[in-house]
DNA sequence: TCCATTCTTGAACAAACATACCATAACTCC
DNA sequence: GGAGTTATGGTATGTTTGTTCAAGAATGGA
């Protein structure tokens, strides 16, 4: 019919995600996009129709980056484990990390959801699905008794949530010598868990 | 000497800082700051140097929010009321308002803090403020055996500051009907204290 | 009254911005 | 092997960006 596309979409996405996770939507611009893209101007908005679309793949995209959380979460072992391990993970990523990018949906969440229904939808998206992952992991935890089962494991779920988005707050600011007063307030968390 | 300034210093920072907390420092062009302040292009750069400057003044400005909310805490009554009142209206502010423009440190931490080390320094120490003031009312809370004395004030002080923190992330793109969601969240954290 | 100094205003600046457009190229189907 | 269709890459466009500058205005001291 007509002439094929060139570039392997998985490829571009990736990269559009990247550059928006490392200097946000408005640090972003179209030339940055095309810089990190490879593509000409005109193909990426011929494909993508603007900016806007282009940030909506990227946080489409990362999706998968929460689903790959969950499937953690989903490993053998304790409960208790997974969600201490699930919180350094967090912690640790921006830590360690030489340039801080932090969560591209909790950044968006503070950047654009107040003002944007639409990337608001997609960043309810991405934290439903923790959500629902950590649930899954309480439940488990709940089964096991290694949690009371006195309060229902989506309370608690969305207060672990709660937690980790603070926790991606927090590490914006800190530097490694926090690690330690971070890793209590993990341990605080978990604790919470126990003895409800 | 020489001509006195015309306007109002604490009424055009204050102007600053409000359009700075409700459109973000990249959200923010130069226009908005004449607008905003009334004031010449070339007046508010001869005082404030540059937008940077400006961002920094308002920064320094929204320390007293922090302050006002320690003292909503210094406020009779037992410890663990405060430190729901805290929590509650955090949520109430953002669920409530037309315009969401959550916590000025907190966006800003997202936001800026990874990539400037002063703006850095200033979120930190805006966090400090209200941290110290949570650690106060839960040693407060201790003294009156409201909460367990098993864990240390400030770890637990910064427990509930990262609680906080993360409420004003799912504030952002929470509705009115996740209200009895957040407060659940609020209790969580509340009873983590009592039962240490 | 005049001078030195600082403030105010608004125009002017280049650079960067998001987007539109246009020829050209590559493909499929008839 | 055209015809029809879509991708490509680059240029052009008009706007907005943060910042600078020059000229006038208001003050206190001499």
């Amino acid at each position: 019919m007509a002439r094929p596309r060139e570039f392997d979409e998985d490829r571009v996405l990736d990269a559009v995600m990247e550059i928006f996770w490392r200097k946000g939507y408005e640090g972003t611009s179209a030339q940055d996009l095309v810089d990190a893209t490879g593509l000409g101007r005109g193909s990426l908005y011929a494909a993508y129709t603007n900016k806007d679309g282009l940030f909506e793949q990227a946080l489409l995209r990362y999706h998968r980056r929460a689903q790959g959380h969950v499937e953690q979460l989903r490993k053998p072992g304790p409960a208790i484990e997974r969600l201490r391990e699930l919180m350094l993970d967090v912690v640790n990523a921006d830590l360690r990390a030489v340039e801080k990018r932090g969560c591209l949906a909790t950044n968006t969440a503070i950047e654009v959801a107040a003002r944007d229904q639409r990337v608001a939808d997609l960043v309810r998206q991405n934290f439903a699905i923790l959500t629902r992952g950590i649930a899954e992991t309480i439940r488990r935890g709940q089964d096991d008794e290694e949690f009371s089962a006195d309060v229902d494991a989506e309370t608690l779920a969305l207060f672990v949530f709660n937690a980790v988005q603070g926790l991606r707050v927090l590490t914006r600011t800190a530097t490694v010598k926090d690690r330690h007063r971070l890793s209590a307030v993990i341990e605080q968390t978990l604790a919470a868990l126990r003895q409800v």
